[in-house]
DNA sequence: ATAAAAATTTAGATAAGTCTAAATTTTTAG
DNA sequence: CTAAAAATTTAGACTTATCTAAATTTTTAT
């Protein structure tokens, strides 16, 4: 079979994917793995040869179908987790990436499945990431960021696109919860910060760091 | 830190030690670990070096206080998460042992402590054996084997000693589960197997293979 | 008490994953 | 179009955990 670290690279190539269009670049990779370009390319090859990646020197890599089949499958683990810590173990949502990095690496498509059935099947993790299907589908999800929408409209926060602890403590103090409404209010031409209006009539500042990396719809 | 291997080598030392007076020899953690005595030795020089054991060489080992205190906390970690994967997620007692192999070794006090509390603070895992305490004690237990009680005693089944998924399937085919409350027949004299009566007035004929593998109170 | 047997350790090797430094290829700028 | 810069790969080394085969120590039996 294949160890953690492979697992971890095949989510990596995956999450670069996403945000990029063109193949994966060694350095992107080191720099995501936090280790060095030449422990990348021991690693590409080693992927290549089991046929999870496409890789031709010196060319980038992108995944393969089974690569990527894998792929989804660890993200879907990672996800389901992270519902179990934060909705049965009452952590917080900004304490559960670093155990769910743990807990994605146990191979067992029957535990994944009753685990799914525990939670109740739940389509998004709590940073409103979707969860993957069990065949292996990534649903789709048509979110704006926050930074995006024009004053006066009112949206719903869905998303996160920055999973730190310190930007997800900083939401729970401004009281910005996944699923909440909030109308814009106008955005300051000079640093395009933005006053939004909660459902409770409440006015939040937001800057526009944070704007960004809030998904909504 | 140390690694899931030395984890594993901390647990497999506290297992032997409890079944025997004594230190524990190099071949008896070799067979239990399924490594060559060879592999064993580097290991312990290594436990050694940490002062998780204490060993001399060709003298066999014994844990240190700090040795005791992680195996206990390894095993803690291993019943709760058995019982989380029986009781909320419907796994069978025969099933567990695996996945909990894997689980036991996500570090977290956090994630433990929340983990027992979400499963009320079960002193017991599937298999009857006590939970050790968050602060490092392993609660004893006076049980007897099935095959030292005498016939006409009314006795209630509480644990296993052998694990395997066949031993444990065997049982659920006979009916026997844990917390069963049965009283003795007549032991033949020839094989020492021995007929039960349970609650419900059903005769089980036990073997005196799995009588010696069964523990009562 | 001593020789044979059993247990254990040492020596030397391998595989995975990582590193640094050097070599090579690709990209970018002039 | 070429020279410098950037990216990537190769070479050689280290660590951890394992192995086999050989050497050593302890135990067991005459
Ligand atoms: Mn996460
Ligand atoms: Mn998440
Ligand atoms: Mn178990
Ligand atoms: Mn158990």
């Amino acid at each position: 079979m294949h160890s953690f670290t492979e697992e971890n690279y095949l989510k990596t190539i995956y999450a670069i994917s996403l945000r990029q269009d063109g193949d994966v670049s060694t350095n992107a990779l080191a720099e995501v793995t936090a280790t060095k370009a030449a422990s990348v390319t021991d690693m590409l090859r080693k992927l290549a040869d089991k046929e999870l990646i496409h890789y031709k020197k010196y060319q980038g890599v992108r995944l393969t179908e089974e690569g990527e089949r894998l792929a989804l499958q660890i993200i879907r683990r990672h996800r389901l987790w992270e519902v179990f810590l934060v909705d049965k173990l009452g952590f917080g949502w900004d304490a559960v990436h670093d155990i769910a990095e743990e807990l994605e690496h146990i191979r067992s498509d029957e535990l994944t499945a009753r685990l799914d059935a525990f939670l109740h099947y739940p389509q998004f993790d709590p940073h409103g990431d979707p969860i993957p299907t069990q065949t292996g589908q990534m649903p789709e999800t048509e979110y704006r960021k926050l930074s995006d929408v024009n004053e006066g409209e009112a949206v719903r926060l869905m998303g996160v696109l920055e999973h730190s602890t310190a930007f997800l403590q900083h939401l729970d103090r401004c009281q910005l919860t996944l699923g909440c409404a909030v109308t814009l209010g106008e955005i300051n031409p000079f640093d395009r910060s933005v006053r939004v209006v909660s459902e409770t009539g409440q006015p939040i500042f937001v800057s526009h760091e944070v704007a960004r990396n809030l998904l909504v719809e």
